[in-house]
DNA sequence: GATGAATGAGTCTTCATTCAT
DNA sequence: CATGAATGAAGACTCATTCAT
């Protein structure tokens, strides 16, 4: 249950080094090592907006796994380009900015969560637990399964600018005001007990966002394992103490 | 609930920037915006070793602040000096590197929460159940009281050196270990339900350990407050489902 | 009497830039921008050579403006393009290089206005008094009329490939060496005054070429007038002083 | 009286160059080649503020050669540092920016020259004629001595920011005016001809100003012999038409 | 002809670190 | 101890130019 890098331990990324310059240089995982690392397999090549073009889609999958290994602020703009066989000056064919890649992840990372899981085929209109479960288990599946993404999402937000950090945070607090409303909702239906709504939502949503931490898709529990495992705890946690 | 980046939202850090380089860079906190913000306030200064000097310390809160708030590739040491009113240059005079910072404010973080997670007068000897209830309080406890040393202890791990890291993977996994052993133990000695203790242990880790992200010494709840709630969590987690 | 950098003054061209990049960026004019100035309003079309393509001449015209408001240098070659609604990979059909259309509308330049000075329809025959003031009329008429141009031709040398500055220099000795000429004639025929005569040329051609910093078609003296104004300077410069 | 490039015709800056990458490099004279050419000696070393250290003063000096031989947008970092004996990250230790660079040699500029025509020790206080002599004859071999200093004053404006760029303009018009005053007031009081103040104060400065094209320290003038030139004709200018 | 995509070679600027004082 | 000055090594971004389509 370790944190950890996420590329393979073990490998240690200055033996491929660019030479002397490395030695004093903070040791970082190069494309080519991002390239074939298991733990960096997630679904994000399903994420992207479809009008972006096809080296656009790949240049955002590519800086994924770059920030989510060594962060935004240490990776470079040639380490993105490279993960596509690209020269770095290409990035800016593409995109106006390092800044603004990152954007573009978090943005549609926090919409897509947003919409996943509101999306009444998910949702559905069963009772407060049922629904519930079923948020708890569409917002832990969507961050399992695209957990490079959401691991971006989650720790590399004081990358963006401060007017797209503003953005970020206001759909953050509408994702978290759609779970609240859900706890909120059971509480007072009398389904579950009288807990502090707050405290509870924010252990709910705890769960979830550390999963990117540890996360891999090759691991123990497969996405929807894991969401069903923390829809039960989310249930658990409403359930008031045992009398 | 929402992450938040560290200082006053709605400051703008660059209207204290060095000048007008600042502004097309990376919006940043400087020491000067750290100092006085009131969310950055934890008991840091009591964490460090007594053996090192008055103005080691003082730079160890002061690089805590900086690295909590802007991250530890985003700081500079011009900013983790001048949190002490010193140049650039005296870091130096104190420490060997500005990665040597970092890895002495996780190292001895790291140390720190599992010296206090294991100490006889906190955990006592009771039953598997209170046990469980000392230990989740108690790091709990430690994550908010230190919350922005705690920030950069889980956050900043890829600053490090491949063998620091490695060092504070090994510190983990032991702190990790002891609490799957907590809960092992209730679990075979049928104190607690028959859960899957690989997973509930992480969920337990999980609560605890994204506090660092959203919790203010200033906010609704004490450190022993937010330790008791969570160790009420955790033993209802630890309860299997109800029938 | 100002220096004036050409458009408009209180257009802030960043505002129409190509995005958040260009605010870190020296302030610039687009093409955009210099289409409609009418700062930069010269007789350039009828300039180029009639040999070249409509499309040609049109990319002269745009890159007159463009070098005239910013530069050589700051101008690249999508400025150029743009102010004819071409991509910049457009320009390289026409012109094998950025420089080689500085070259021609140098080149050009200069020789229009050594061949206008020349022409035996406006130099005629006449006295010592009437040859010079026709020269200097002629020659600041040219400047005044295309001063755009001219305005490249004299504050954009440095712009040029070592050959090409030569072979431009050698057009420019010859065009001094005339002026020159008409100066000496006077001398010689007791017309003019026992004056320097290297030192008077000299400031006659000053006049007529510091003219292009801070002329304008749409101020208070058409190309003609001042014309007029400095061959009457001209031959108050011929005469010695009065005694 | 050709408009040179200012380095020593003939030579070619390219047989220095940096190696095979130049071939398609504009060709540039670098910070060796310019300390010797005795075509840039002026006096600016004089010039600069004395608040400034030593460094930052020869900085300045080294930068104006680069920029009245390349232009300011020709001009690298590099070259300036290296005309210093430094390394390109030493001219931020002393200058904020390469703007900045330009702003200091420019404003000064146009500060010393202002002061230096409206010092009463050379203006006095005689007649109109004698006035406007001396204020001609100041500004001229203010030019002249300082003419490397003053090329960048007048060729280089264009690469300020508009801020800094509004600024000189400023001082500009603030220098122009007291020109036209001292025409003006001859006029008004009899001494000289009703000539057209504003054309005619033009083309008094556009004389000294167009000087920091071709002259030289080493040339057939001295700056006061120049002086003395342009004072005569500015009278002679001011003469009206003879009758 | 025209252009979208790509890139080699730079350019300004930053920054961790060193060192003489 | 502290620091001002200096720098090697980057790093984000730009741009003239090429080329396949």
């Amino acid at each position: 249950m370790a944190i950890r890098r996420m590329p393979v331990a073990g490998m240690r990324p200055e033996s491929k080094g660019r030479g002397a310059r490395m030695a004093r240089r903070q040791a970082r995982f190069t494309a080519q090592d991002l390239a074939d690392d298991p733990r960096l397999r997630d679904h994000s090549p399903e994420l992207w907006r479809p009008e972006l073009g096809e080296v656009q889609r790949r240049l955002l999958s590519s800086a994924v796994r770059c920030f989510a290994a060594n962060g935004f602020h240490a990776t470079t703009t040639r380490d993105i380009a490279e993960g596509v066989g690209l020269s770095p000056a290409a990035l800016y064919v593409h995109f106006p900015s390092k800044e603004l890649v990152l954007y573009e992840i978090i943005r549609v990372g926090h919409e897509r969560v947003l919409a996943h899981v509101q999306d009444p085929s998910i949702v559905g209109s069963g009772s407060s637990a049922d629904r519930l479960r079923a948020i708890v288990a569409a917002y832990t599946v969507w961050h399992a399964r695209h957990h490079v993404t959401a691991r971006v999402c989650q720790m590399e937000l004081n990358g963006l600018t401060a007017e797209h950090y503003a953005e970020i945070v206001e759909v953050r607090h509408r994702t978290n005001a759609y779970f609240r409303g859900a706890v909120a909702r059971g509480v007072a239906d009398g389904t579950f007990a009288q807990v502090d709504v707050e405290r509870i939502t924010r252990a709910m949503l705890s769960l979830s966002i550390d999963l990117v931490r540890w996360y891999r898709l090759d691991g123990a529990d497969s996405p929807e394992q894991l969401g069903d495992f923390y829809a039960d705890l989310a249930l658990r946690l409403v359930t008031g103490p045992r009398d």
